[in-house]
DNA sequence: CATAGAAATGTAATCCTTTACATTTCGATC
DNA sequence: GATCGAAATGTAAAGGATTACATTTCTATG
């Protein structure tokens, strides 16, 4: 490949200036039909691309922001990242996708990208923002820092926040269980510490409570398929035995019906499992798996949206931060 | 949050010249104890970050390679990303992952990031290279492009590709099947016109040929749960019925066995099932999914290792580019 | 102590684009 | 055709780091 080609190169050879060479190309509105003919041309002759890292560093702008993920491999993750893509190409932002791994370390040199210059603003979807970026946002003068969360709120919530009302949505759940006759209930819930696993813990005691249902148990797991078939064994040695048991997200239902398959309980006539999140394999579980369905990629484009808002790229959007979730009833509660 | 302090802040306040801060920054051994100790504490006080976009600008050199990945929530490229990003983390390397969602446009609008200086090389996941941009290779005189195919190999391979020997390992599978007694076979293809599915589809073929076994069916099927349910249907319509099934990836073969137990058909007393990966929801199907490991992590971290030396990053590692598979044994084949 | 050579540091050019400001060109109007 | 205002274009500075080359400082040796 020959040495790339600058706009300068660009200019001599329409016989222009770098100044309208950079103009066709941003705004061709304002430079003459004939001029513009002339640059794209000599842009076709030359192969020309912009050096967008001279872009970013005249505009001190990256046109790019930063989407944690503690868990790329987790599909939960992957409609959201669809979703947040979408609206991201179109207002043509680039996405830089920061997979944290769980570990603090790789959070922060992630959020360094929004100090130097890499990108202009941040989605998080890990729940977590780190002491230091926090006290940075805290010091900071006149207006937010472009930072949202998504999903999994912050605690305290320092900055703006996209997702659904956990709470409420684990609700939703628990009540279905209820009103099919269900009075003896087990939560799977996330790991602790997670704002996700209080949410929903509180959602599920609420239901409860309202009903007037006093008998509950509560098994703790952390999110993933090993946690839930783990849970399964615990669930059978429950005192009275749970009927029923509401999961803290997907994976962990569907681990935990798949070592109850093994141990040869059946799900829903022996024990009803309703889920939380609605991915992909929930429909391939013996029996589907009724679940709680959140709008990933609505959520992902609304985030997306948000924190153009907050950048400044778009003005910002006034739709609800807070999205409708949907119960999707498949085969896996039974009623008593 | 103040003006952003440049390294020319950073030389003032340590009072030395921005190329000694530069030096000290990067090449630390080479400036007096003393020198060093002075501009990290000027580092300190200012909290100064290095601005990418100038020092991109002026190496001619992004430090970052793009990652393109066909659909971002399909797992099985989750683990690959895992190990890419460890490899390229060590390296001081940033990885942008482009979810091109099978589209060309998106492909080639990812692709530009190897000519607009966003990155220095490309890891494609996705099975194909534009036209364009294979001109672009064939015209590049002196050395490889910065182009390393994974997984997915490309046709034809004009870059050096990091996978699997697909052909050997789906006739791992299918000996496997055969060598239990199974003579009315099954494959559960992959897409039509995908290399994956070609290179599994003779494996599976030779298997069948070697052994003598001349009756087999096909059914095409597009890697997604969904065609795996599909597939079920037509698997039972079949005459004489197969005993057993290869399915070219674990999502076909969990939608399949969910779509047979609906059917009230059982696996494996009734039909075998053997997959293709081994991703995480595979031991979580009732029974757990016999399937092909393919050594993901390895996989990512010797295609980026490979790209590295490609770049010139590190020095071209000389490990074997077609890593070894592992048949993980579990519930869902039996012998006859 | 003079001096050579090595080590440390400094100076200033360079990477490529955008954009404030200056200048030219054009068309319309009197 | 002179003049004015708008439209189009040009000039050159700025953005922040790296690095080739130049210079200074230090160390060791005769």
């Amino acid at each position: 490949m020959n040495k790339r080609a600058t706009i300068g190169d660009v200019a001599r050879i329409a016989g222009v200036s770098t100044a309208t060479v950079s103009r066709a190309i941003h705004t061709p509105g304002i430079v003459t039909e004939s001029t513009r003919k002339a640059v794209q041309d000599a842009i076709a002759e030359t192969g020309f691309t912009l050096n967008i890292a001279a872009r970013t560093l005249r505009q001190q702008r990256a046109n790019a922001v930063l989407v944690l993920v503690p868990d790329i491999g987790n599909t939960f993750f992957s409609e959201i990242l669809a979703g947040i893509e979408k609206v991201a190409s179109a207002a043509g932002q680039t996405i830089l996708i920061g997979d944290t791994a769980g570990e603090d370390r790789r959070e922060l040199a992630f959020l360094d990208y929004l100090i130097n210059g890499r990108s202009d603003g941040a989605l998080l979807l890990n729940g977590r923002l780190p002491q230091a970026v926090a006290e940075r946002i805290a010091a900071r003068r006149g207006g937010l820092a472009p930072i949202v969360s998504v999903s999994e709120a912050l605690d305290p919530q320092v900055v703006p926040h996209v997702g659904i009302d956990n709470r409420a949505a684990a609700d939703l759940a628990t009540t279905y269980l209820v009103e099919r006759g269900h009075r003896v209930l087990c939560h799977l819930a996330g790991p602790e510490g997670n704002i996700l696993t209080d949410q929903r813990k509180s959602g599920f005691n609420d239901a409860l409570d309202r009903a007037g249902v006093p008998a509950f148990h509560l098994i703790q797991g952390d999110f993933t398929i090993q946690s839930g078939m783990a849970a399964a064994e615990v669930l059978l040695s429950l005192d009275p035995r749970p009927t029923a048991v509401f999961s803290a997200n997907d994976e962990m239902a569907i681990g935990l019906i798949a070592a109850l398959a093994m141990r040869g309980v059946r799900v829903p006539e022996d024990v009803s499992v309703i889920g939380f999140d609605d991915i992909s394999f929930a429909q391939a579980t013996i029996p589907p798996l009724t679940t709680i369905r959140q709008p990933r990629l609505e959520i992902g484009e609304t985030a997306m949206r948000t924190l153009m808002g907050l950048i400044g790229a778009v003005e910002a959007p006034d739709g609800p931060d807070l999205l409708e979730v949907e119960l999707m009833e498949r085969g896996s509660v039974a009623a008593i």
